[in-house]
DNA sequence: TTGTATGCGTTATCAT
DNA sequence: ATGATAACGCATACAA
């Protein structure tokens, strides 16, 4: 709105030529420290900035990275994801970039929607999230050859960049920990076979019965959609197994069905922790003041949202990047859900954090 | 990555000079419609799309907005803002327009922050979300004299640009609603009063219950913070008050206080709709899976991104523009959870939609 | 050590 | 109806 402080001004201020303040803006060239002072001074009494759109259009890179997400997919809650944006946000402002956000649009927009963001030269990259299998964005976005790397994978895209928690391995160690408490008859409720997350999740629960040689009723896997009333009412199914199979724990893939789950055990007079063993995923803040406190695993978030910017400033800066999904590991939090069996595992300690 | 495809690449594929594609492209001069076709044709074909930059640099105008919002405020609840988010990328898109997201950082950084922004006229204006008393981003982009409108208010800051909700005549639709189905000790679980989003909806609360001639029990009315677990304590608190004035319907600020609440209730043995009502706030999408369901009030958040972006652009647009708070009002959506009283008003239909 | 010239891709004003 | 010229603000190779 006021009048534009440019290089020119700058220069006319502290008397030199504008190319000259380019040179200390950039800490280039050599020039004597005193000069380089005064027009530091001026550049900071006029409140000098770069003008964006100018070094844009010089240096052919917008220091922009599109952020491409979705509303409506569930497999990750809302809280992994706002966690998430808030930090690429931080880490790409600390790069000196900036996140514009691309909506989703219908599957047929897809395709000339990134187009046209590439095209018109308005982002250096792009970041994916909440990604499917067969995601519609990974070719849409690979055909346009430019950098990009997504937080989670698809099946079909193994040769992209991307980062991923490894949520088999989570849920792996849930188990793990259920069965060094004492349990041997453990449930799990999933989400249905088109979930890429669920898949994995689950995979992590059959793995480890598996090696530990405990037999898995069919029963015993819930798959289904939801959140808390699911988490209910999956819970409520498994409680009614009649008792020679019934489950002493139920894993959850989401904390907001454990939550569910909870409320079903109480609502059949059981209760969580003692009677019955519940875990759940991601560890939400609400979590921790349940009563009991729940068992859940915690996505490093902070450090996927790091990775994820290294990786793709890697490719903007046209170094060779590596095209291997990135996993990073999830951490076990104990509390008081996951005891039973005659707090078995008691000596553990509760509240206490594993990270294996 | 590619060879760039720019006006003049457009020009020489046509046969005609760069300057012409641009009136094309803009619908500008008179050319005749042969020669337009021919050219649209080439645009096409070579599928170009005017640079960012270069357009910015020219118009003064970045056609991208910068939206800050907050992590850690939890005045609305993440579903609201996760759904505000959404839209306002919608709109802006259908107006030609990008969001940027703008990080929260420290009280100290606030100023220099949007400054920066400004001064490299990176964006045309802001979006401000998660407003508090005394926000100091209000005050620090009202100084920069840049378009900005926020969805919220501070209390200081009646002279500018604002979108809200009225959640005090939100909560005074539940109130009356309460007292239409026969409710007389109604309670309310609130938010401490250094939040102004709660101390509103509180005064709808009172606004009735005193039009009513309804005396308020001190007891009634609880304040704290949190989530779940706040509505199961606050609600526990207010079903231990001895019976003559144990309260038969609870208000709630949130969905999820609401829920606690609901919890409380039926760990009492009590039966939600029937012995006590419930109420919540902003319709999240699993309160319509409860049972009973939960009467709450649902937030016009697509209306007030629509209003939001069209207050930013008419001031980006240097129309002259309301410095008044557009207040929109919420609507009650009435399910099970409010009934009780004997099923009073139970004529009246459960699970319809009231927009008074 | 400092200053000059050129072009990035666009829009807009002016001749033709 | 169409084309030449200038300017937006910056970065950089090159000359002084």
């Amino acid at each position: 709105m006021t009048e534009p402080v440019t290089l020119k001004t700058v220069a006319k201020h502290a008397g030199v030529s504008y190319q000259t303040v380019s040179k200390v803006v950039h800490n280039q060239g050599q020039i004597s420290p005193a000069l380089r002072q005064r027009i530091q001074k001026s550049i900071d009494e006029l409140g000098y900035r770069p003008n964006a759109a100018a070094q844009a259009l010089r240096t052919h890179a917008s220091h922009l990275i599109g952020y491409s997400w979705s509303l409506e997919r569930k497999d990750h809650s809302s809280f992994i994801l706002d966690q998430f944006q808030h930090d690429i946000v931080e880490d790409a402002e600390d790069a000196g970039y900036h996140i514009l956000l691309v909506p989703r649009r219908t599957e047929h927009d897809v395709d000339s929607h990134f187009r046209e963001l590439v095209k018109a030269r308005r982002v250096d990259g792009f970041i994916l999230s909440s990604i499917e299998y067969n995601d519609p964005r990974i070719e849409s976005v690979a055909r346009l050859k430019v950098p990009f790397v997504s937080f989670g994978r698809s099946h079909t895209s193994d040769a992209t960049a991307c980062v991923d928690v490894d949520g088999r391995a989570g849920i792996a160690k849930a188990v793990h920990h259920l069965i060094d408490s004492g349990h041997r008859r453990i449930a799990i409720i999933a989400w249905p076979d088109s979930s890429r997350v669920g898949n994995d999740r689950l995979a992590g629960y059959l793995d480890v019965m598996s090696d530990a040689g405990l037999p898995v009723e069919p029963a015993w896997i819930v798959r289904g959609t939801g959140e808390t009333e699911y988490g209910y009412s999956a819970a409520q199914q498994l409680l009614a197994i009649p008792e020679p199979s019934r489950p002493s724990a139920i894993v959850t893939v989401l904390d907001s069905i454990a939550m569910g789950a909870m409320q079903a055990v109480e609502t059949c007079g059981l209760i969580v922790g003692r009677d019955i063993a519940v875990t759940g995923f991601d560890d939400m803040p609400t979590t921790r003041h349940l009563k009991p406190g729940l068992t859940t695993i915690r996505q490093p978030i902070r450090e996927v949202a790091r990775a994820v910017l290294s990786l793709l400033l890697a490719q903007v800066n046209g170094e060779q990047s590596v095209v291997q999904p990135l996993m990073l590991s999830p951490e076990l939090v104990i509390r008081e859900s996951s005891q039973g069996y005659g707090h078995v595992d008691h000596e553990k300690g509760a509240l206490s954090t594993v990270t294996a």
